[in-house]
DNA sequence: TATTGTTATACTCTATAACTATA
DNA sequence: TATAGTTATAGAGTATAACAATA
């Protein structure tokens, strides 16, 4: 995973005796868990590691609450791409989320199986499995949207809408100088945020 | 993984005449690939879409830079640790990057096997195997800082200095707000974002 | 001969739980 | 009895490559 820790210059100069009076403090369940020279109260001023422990904590966070209306986010994200072209095939699809088409086919049992999408014959290539959305994945997917907006939300609590514009148009900016696909998202597997 | 599509709304509109135009032309050799109703120009404006998809594209590229110094970001992020705190145990390590003890035997060992971690006797408690770095260890660490400071100078590339700091201070806001742990990293495993 | 969808398979990462040696 | 470290193991997620039907 990932970005890493640059906070190390502030440490080091404690040592045992701090430490198990530390852990041994009764209060310090969650936070006290590390001893003190490990468990730096300033915030990393690196951009980078910001970057990377925010997208991943937003990922992991949304995968989370994804899962209270029963979808992980690939299948959330196929929905959404069903929806967005329907009729397209597997393939297509598979080539949009970046999937290979052997998992797509996973996926797409998954959904069939639930009743979310269904695979209809083409009449024009008998080869090719035209995706559909049922009512119960327009349903679904109107599930997961509202998720995403509580999501959302959560995720700007605090924030002014100025501030909030404001790191969009940043973030923005980062997508279009760092030439990642405007609406691709790397990383497919749901695995990757939520462990 | 992660975030969502919620670009779902621009598109629908063509079908199949624009495709397969846009499936032949020449030189979409990587952009065109997606038949255009899939492949929205317009940046998505959802804001945790933006932290996930800019986050992950940054722990990704940084573990694919850290790679050229032989580096995975685990190792790299216990190298960090033992330098900022030498002389624990292997479990106090572990605990701060919230790792379970199998899995950071596995890291040492490694690090171990290649000289750049040395795990010592503690007199005190003959359980324990204290944790320090080698002179490799120390020149591994600081290849894998220059890593990193490249890392960000890449990732920044087309900002102004009031942007970058813009940038941090809202990040670090967010943090702060979503009770992350200050230098906690979420996510340990070096796959979660490389794949 | 190439392509769509499918299956089989192998590989990696991960956590859990059992085990040992010390305490 | 509890704890530090280790090992064994099983599970999830992933990609690759072989395959069948169709083009």
């Amino acid at each position: 995973m990932s970005e890493e820790i640059h906070q190390a210059e502030t440490v080091g100069a404690d040592r045992d005796p701090v430490f198990s009076k530390c852990a041994q403090s009764a209060d310090d369940a969650t936070a006290g868990a590390l001893p003190p020279a490990l468990d730096r109260d300033q915030a990393p001023r690196n951009l980078a590691f910001l970057l990377s422990q925010v997208g991943i904590h937003a990922s992991r966070r949304f995968a989370e609450r994804l899962a209270e209306v029963d979808l992980q986010p690939p299948h959330f994200r196929v929905l959404n791409l069903v929806d967005a072209a329907e009729g397209r095939s597997q393939q297509e699809i598979a080539a949009a989320v970046q999937a290979p088409p052997s998992r797509m086919v996973a996926f797409v049992d998954e959904l069939e199986r639930r009743g979310l999408v269904e695979r209809r014959a083409d009449p024009r290539d008998r080869r090719v499995r035209a995706l559909y959305l049922t009512a119960a994945g327009r349903e679904a997917l109107a599930q997961g949207r509202e998720v995403a907006r509580r999501h959302q939300e959560e995720l700007t609590q605090g924030m002014s809408e100025a501030e909030q514009q404001q790191l969009t148009d940043l973030l923005r900016k980062v997508v279009d100088e760092q030439k990642i696909g405007a609406g691709v998202h790397p990383g497919f597997g749901s695995k990757d945020l939520s462990r």
